[in-house]
DNA sequence: ACCTGAACACCGTTCAAGT
DNA sequence: ACCTGAACACCGTTCAAGT
């Protein structure tokens, strides 16, 4: 959770209200910042300090700038996280088939993929983000998240999943399966990413370190008998194994209920 | 994230290293505090005041104890949420067919259940877990979990999915779908409903305003159209119904490809 | 053994003031 | 219009001191 807000209290969204002068009129020289500037190195922060690691004091110090200054052209923090977070989600590589006639270039003449296709590159697409960029995992879970790009992941995987042929009224539930998997999955991925790297170790390692000060323990015996079945593999081998085993669990089960319900 | 720790760097979990003097020796009076307080007062104030509503100085007046007090008895406040964590986890019933033999009291002569029908229950019991404690979402994110409660779910879950006939090759696959499935979902509802608490109005009263102040835009058709299909039911009912459709796609996958693989 | 008080190095944010 | 400086009300935690 953000600091900035000591009780949980109706926090409306950058996206709600009136976005904090960013009107350069004419032909006047900027002098310093502005808003993409202040995203990108938001960004750049976040990336490299991890979300505890930033603050609005660092940021500016970043800036080259006293602390304050960037309240000119953000109400709070959380306005930023918001702007930072959404900026993020722009760079995901919708499939074309999932993006709304109006923002296609042109119709191009080719066949559309499978649904199932469709929905591993988005899968795939949110999967990176979310590992790119660990500090995102918990701000989608504290905001609204109903900037331009995240609404065009969204609305793009609603209309993967409409492509698969399932009912109206079982979209919610196919979209929340997949979605919500891919979501904790890569979390965690990506915070143990984040962790070797800060660690300066490579995965295997600290599975390995991880595994030996907890293997003694008695209650440890399930997961020992769990993990014997990815010995010999790397963890990002196993990893992406199992990523694409869940996803094929999800996909056989839609199809499973779609044609026999 | 706490905010105690500046960047991320390697944290020692509480289970891993010694407890903080917990002993009191003999009949010697107790003073004032001790372990159980602090964690019940800990749990009691991270429910009525939520994460970012949570400071040691606060759980210290809550005592009635001066700020630094807390510290003979817990590392950091690190420590003392991992603690809280762990307390929680212990709530929740766990299917008997999945308690280990040696905890099992006697061996009642009862049929085991369907393995889908103990999954239900356990995934019922983790989603009712989340939703009563909704600062428990982002603990699990940032700790390892290997508490004694902790590791007590982790294997039940385990021998759950184990009895679903599935190979040990594809278990945490399995596993990695369900549990993150409903831990996104249950994280979602139970800050929703957190919402509407601290706010003072109902579910469906608050959907309609969020709704409201969104259905204009035009980004928003693709997730109009996908909400045509609960109209009528209540929050609660659509939820419901939501939870039970995407653990029977995730039911039906898992069975799909275990019988043909 | 257990608790206190003062202090340190941080926060997000307000507000009056400068240019 | 844009930026600064000082100040306020908070943090987690250290450390020497009290009983």
């Amino acid at each position: 959770m953000a600091t900035g807000s000591r009780v949980t209290r109706p926090r409306s969204s950058v996206w709600l209200s009136e976005r904090k002068a960013p009107k350069r009129k004419g032909d006047q020289q900027p002098v310093g910042l502005d808003h993409v500037k202040i995203i990108a190195a938001t960004v750049r922060l976040l990336d490299a300090e991890g979300l505890a690691g930033f603050s609005m004091r660092r940021l500016a110090a970043d800036l080259g700038v006293t602390a304050m200054s960037v309240y000119w052209y953000v109400e709070t923090k959380d306005h930023l996280l918001e702007l930072a977070l959404d900026a993020v989600m722009g760079e995901m590589a919708l499939p074309s088939e999932a993006v709304q006639p109006a923002e296609q270039l042109e119709h191009l003449p080719t066949e559309p993929r499978d649904w199932r296709e469709q929905l591993r590159q988005l899968t795939s697409e949110y999967r990176k983000l979310l590992v790119r960029h660990p500090w995102l995992s918990p701000l989608l879970g504290e905001y609204f998240n109903i900037g331009p790009n995240a609404m065009a992941f969204s609305n793009a995987a609603q209309r993967v999943m409409r492509n698969s042929g399932l009912p109206d009224d079982k979209i919610t539930s196919a979209l929340s399966l997949v979605y919500q998997f891919v979501y904790g999955f890569s979390t965690i991925e990506g915070r143990f990413s984040a962790l070797c790297r800060t660690l300066g170790v490579t995965q295997d390692e600290l599975l390995q370190e991880v595994m030996s000060s907890v293997e003694e323990r008695p209650e440890f015996d399930e997961s020992r008998k769990t993990m014997e079945a990815s010995r010999g593999q790397t963890v990002e081998e196993t990893r992406n194994r199992e990523f694409t085993i869940a996803l094929d669990f999800a996909i056989a089960g839609i199809e499973a209920l779609r044609d026999a319900p």
